[in-house]
DNA sequence: AAATAGTATAGGAATAAACTATACAATATT
DNA sequence: AATATTGTATAGTTTATTCCTATACTATTT
């Protein structure tokens, strides 16, 4: 019993929509002869006859007008994955995997994503987060497409597309002296406690580099696990911290808010990019899609943060 | 642009799977560099990367996984194509388009099929009326798989399965003097005008020579396109008729009945059938589904008609 | 009875798919 | 650091499939 072939399936959807051997032949650019032993071929595959050859012309039987049916909706799936499968031309369509710091996605994407909606209507993207080691990771393993994380990133494993760079401010709470000031030196900070992000974070680094520059003291009974812990310690007078612009800016920067920012003088800075693997499928694509954040974060935060690239 | 095959689709969904080519290979009995040219080739006629090749094993991109769930919906349709079209050992199946005369369907189908439904759910008959010389053209010309007819049919253009035999009824107005009569013989007739369908049904033909023998009178004025019609003419006063057994059981053996129906003696009765064209796709499924309709009048109506074959 | 039209069959040529052998790349081992 | 080891790609050849031409067969027309 051999097996369907689609070449098969393609000549009976013509045949019987012609139903004549030789039209459909010749609308296929085959010969007749061709024609009918691929039918017959697949009528042994199906195992029942298809057409009734008859002197006025081709009967389908019913088996047959079942399988044109069929037929033709899988020439229509395969055509349609041929179409999906294909980049397109101007818009990123398929689903895309992305990783997300817990420290940048929720703060970025909800913009982002809305308009990349309406521009790319074909692409979903599926989003994950996870601390940025987790990430690259998932990323290396094949779990994620790309990921959005705090940089540097081993360049000699993945590919980087630089999005943006943002300030760091230093959160203290409200009743705090720091609170009035204008900006903060280094000098400010002697023998202040310093709430740190868990060190699988990218900001984990800066904010150990920043303590030991300042003279500040790490505080060792604590390790947030999301910006938002940290805030939330800061305003319990657990200490200062560091906090970056753009969640300063979707989270703290209210009337009511439980902690003060203020900036860093000398500025500390972080920068925030796409990546995905060394030779990983579709680069143009992902390239677009950095495009389209740079172009969205330089439309709605570009007093916040320098575009980069 | 070579075209996607089904071979390449279900090498591809064992290698989506699997993530190795050489296993995945293994288990399609193939060696793996056919397995790679097929991939290649696939990749080629979607016209982009499906995976990547890495040292820690295979990674789908994202057209891979796109194509992968597509290509296993596509061979799933396949795989059901092939069974569907395949006439089921023991269960009718498809679509069967019956033709049936109106003198028999309106009378015999609603008791079968809903019996037929029961025993073979996956059997759809699309059921349309016509004239009996209709439905013969029809058939022939592929328009119909079935005509369920009143007999005799043309046995050299269609394969002919007889179903029953029923007798035929004399009908006359409540009020006519042989409604009070047990049997009616043909000099009971004489000068009677009867009424009578138009002569593209078989029952026209029985009518005609029934009225020649009994001396009764064929009215010109009249010809019924119903069995319907012919009743409620008959009910009017305006002749008497000939009717079915069937269509009186089920239109007339009512105490508020408009007409009364009395038998003949010598019984004359008609015979239906079931008919297919010679060398039609699945006599088999054909025969099978004269069977069923055969036991189902045997349940419901032995006592009003003989079950042949 | 011959001609015409339409499909099936036969046999050989071209194409596609399979296999074996081997190259290549990357990781693991010594 | 050199050498196995593992896994995929490439080359060259063989086998299967698909196609074509030629022709047979059947039913209808002339």
């Amino acid at each position: 019993m051999p097996d369907i072939t689609l070449r098969q399936l393609r000549y009976f959807s013509t045949l019987s929509g012609v139903l004549q051997y030789r039209e459909a032949a010749r609308q296929l650019g085959i010969s007749q002869p061709s024609l009918s032993q691929q039918i017959a071929l697949l009528e042994e595959a199906v195992g029942a006859r298809l057409v009734e050859r008859r002197r006025s012309g081709l009967i389908l039987t019913p088996a047959g007008r079942d399988v044109t049916q069929r037929a033709e909706r899988i020439l229509g799936e395969v055509h349609a994955l041929k179409e999906a499968a294909r980049p397109a031309g101007d818009t990123l369509t398929g689903t895309l995997r992305l990783g997300a710091s817990p420290t940048v996605g929720p703060y970025l994407l909800p913009r982002v994503l809305r308009h990349l909606h309406q521009e790319h209507p074909d692409l979903r993207l599926v989003i994950r987060d996870g601390t940025p080691r987790a990430l690259l990771e998932d990323l290396l393993a094949g779990r994620h497409d790309l990921i959005l994380a705090q940089l540097p990133l081993p360049e000699d494993e993945v590919r980087v597309r630089p999005l943006f760079r943002e300030d760091l401010r230093l959160a203290v709470a409200r009743d705090h002296p720091i609170a009035r000031a204008e900006r903060v030196t280094a000098s400010d900070l002697v023998g202040e406690d310093m709430l740190a992000l868990s060190a699988s974070y990218g900001l984990h680094r800066q904010m150990m580099s920043l303590a030991a520059e300042a003279g500040a003291v790490l505080r060792a009974d604590f390790e947030g696990t999301s910006l938002d812990a940290v805030r939330q310690m800061v305003a319990l007078g657990m200490g200062v911290s560091i906090l970056p612009a753009l969640y300063v800016w979707s989270e703290v920067a209210r009337r009511d808010a439980d902690v003060v920012c203020v900036p860093l003088r000398p500025a500390a800075t972080r920068e925030v990019g796409l990546a995905w693997r060394i030779g990983s499928g579709t680069p143009p694509a992902y390239r677009r899609l950095a495009d389209v954040i740079r172009a969205r974060i330089d439309a709605d935060f570009s007093d916040l943060v320098t575009v980069l690239g």
